[in-house]
DNA sequence: ATAAATTTTGTAAGCGATTACAAAGGGGGT
DNA sequence: ACCCCCTTTGTAATCGCTTACAAAATTTAT
């Protein structure tokens, strides 16, 4: 019953190699015969083993990295949390650890790492530059020249969120939106989409949604009182869709058939399928890791976009 | 300038003795000399010396310790966050370390481990028992008679809390409640302080607000607006309270003057500062800890109940 | 003072991985 | 066949810490 967690070593034996051999073959190593890298790999596979990951440290060759998060709000958001473990997992997959640090106010990481990895920087943040200068190898999650940078193709998946609204007949579309980077890619998809197909842009029906659900919930339940109409509203997180939706339902207007809301982000358990704009937050943490290893090498600085995908599901309709 | 992180061996060298002695210092094991001891612990304190996680857990000797987080959502709050932090610090000082488990649909944990805390179960979760039974070393964060539990004095936070405010002379009091044992607890703690007080319970005055923001914000606008009128509001949670607060303000009210409002938990960074009730996250993981030690040496079971303390501050004041 | 008992300390073997280095194996070229 | 070179594999040291055991120091008993 009291089965041990099989070791390398175990490995091993039972491929008829060395431990050598089992750890070159599992960190993909050059210089193993194709051959008795598939022995090996069968045999891991059959013990279920997995590498100990304090073994693997204490042998010296896992490199911290660190994390940086700003406002501290920002840990409590799922799409955070979801980001970090993915990250997490990612870079422990290239032998590398990853470790929390404070933002100390002088914009100096407190520990030494390897590497950094910046999360939910405010736009111009002082302590970007001065972060990149002293550390180069550091990788933001967001938009920002002159760095290495990985973020979601947010004005892509705002468009085509918006594209949706409009070719289901909606013109009147609202739209909440945040402050902030992100908040303003969003935007600027939904512009864009509304000015290519000569949807007229009316100001009147951007609302502040603060990417959270209470403030999006009173954005739009003020609007919609004082007669702002809309048939269609893109939200720039799912967040603040279900505000949204619950604001509208408290309206007494049906979703989808009297106003039809699209999200962004895809979280998961959110309690109402909602039609979104799905980010990839494992695609998105695997291309950090990649930057982070180009940067680490003194590669030229590059940002990279991740796609995004428009998930249809009911909260969207045909405009009746 | 590239400073290496102290090891036991320095620590060893600079006190004079042997890397045994100081790890027997750091174990609090028995048979030191109190001057050498004291004579390692100043050399700790100098180089600000801290055990390598990696190595220590290498060497076999810190047990694994299982978290169960039932339902999903629980994650993504600030609550759990916090406890969860708190509770792998206070087990990484007594040699555990945390693991999040996953708990499987058959009730049973995945991966093995030395014991389990179980967080955010449900009522009368069948799979309880069944991992008590198990499992015996097992505890939870909630109550649940006949197994080890460490839960915060919710019924008298909840009844200081109303009692504040009778005491500011509002005899109209509301509370935001939500399902479940806690909930339930701190409602108990309010209906208790309103008798003792005399001040008569109407249930029309009680609200589901779920646990979260915008509920609470619906369900005190709802009333607020069908005409139910109250001075005061208790709510079960801060986020439950700040989207009374917002609800009451967009009624026109002010808070304080026109209703004062307590909150639950003290979460920080909540955005405006709240009368509340505070509890002691890191006190209650330091409870966890200890009874996780008495269920492994399988000492019969017990609940313990973690003091919890009103903070006044401004959302509150007295009848006008 | 000496031996025995006890307390305190040092020594060294592991824990499970990685990796430098050495050794073995496999072709070609002659 | 023989030698050389390149690829593949095995061996063993190493990372930082704990702990069983041995050794030394101290106390107690006689």
């Amino acid at each position: 019953m009291e089965r041990r967690v099989p070791t390398i070593s175990d490995v091993a034996r039972l491929a008829g190699v060395s431990t050598g051999t089992v750890s070159r073959v599992l960190n993909q190593r050059s210089g193993v015969r194709p051959e008795t890298r598939e022995r090996v790999l069968a045999v891991v596979e059959r013990l279920g083993y997995v590498p100990m990951a304090a073994a693997r440290e204490l042998s010296g060759h896992t490199d911290k990295v660190g994390v940086l998060v700003s406002p501290r709000v920002w840990k409590y958001s799922p799409y955070f949390i979801l980001l970090y473990e993915s990250l997490s997992d990612s870079l422990w997959n290239e032998n590398f650890k990853l470790e929390e640090i404070p933002f100390s106010p002088s914009g100096q990481p407190m520990a030494e790492a390897r590497g950094y990895v910046v999360l939910g920087a405010h736009d111009h943040d002082p302590r970007l530059e001065q972060m990149v200068r002293q550390h180069p190898s550091t990788v933001l999650v967001g938009v920002q020249p002159g760095m290495f940078w990985v973020a979601p193709d947010d004005p892509g998946g705002a468009y085509r969120a918006t594209e949706h609204l409009i070719k289901l007949g909606h013109r009147e579309i609202a739209h909440l939106s945040a402050a902030g980077q992100v908040g303003r890619e969003r935007f600027e998809g939904y512009r864009q989409a509304l000015e290519d197909y000569r949807v007229p842009y009316r100001p009147e029906l951007v609302f502040d949604g603060a990417f959270s659900t209470l403030p999006a919930y009173r954005a739009v339940r003020r609007a919609w009182e004082q007669g702002v109409r809309f048939s269609g509203l893109f939200a720039a997180s799912d967040e603040m869709a279900l505000g949204a939706v619950a604001a509208l339902e408290d309206l007494h207007l049906r979703i989808p058939q009297d106003v039809s809301v699209v999200g962004f982000d895809d979280l998961p358990d959110l309690g109402r399928p909602l039609t979104t704009v799905r980010q990839e937050i494992p695609e998105i943490a695997r291309t950090v890791v990649r930057l982070l290893k180009e940067a680490i090498s003194r590669a030229p600085p590059r940002g990279v976009r991740v796609p995004v995908q428009l998930v249809v599901r009911d909260t969207t309709a045909r405009k009746r």
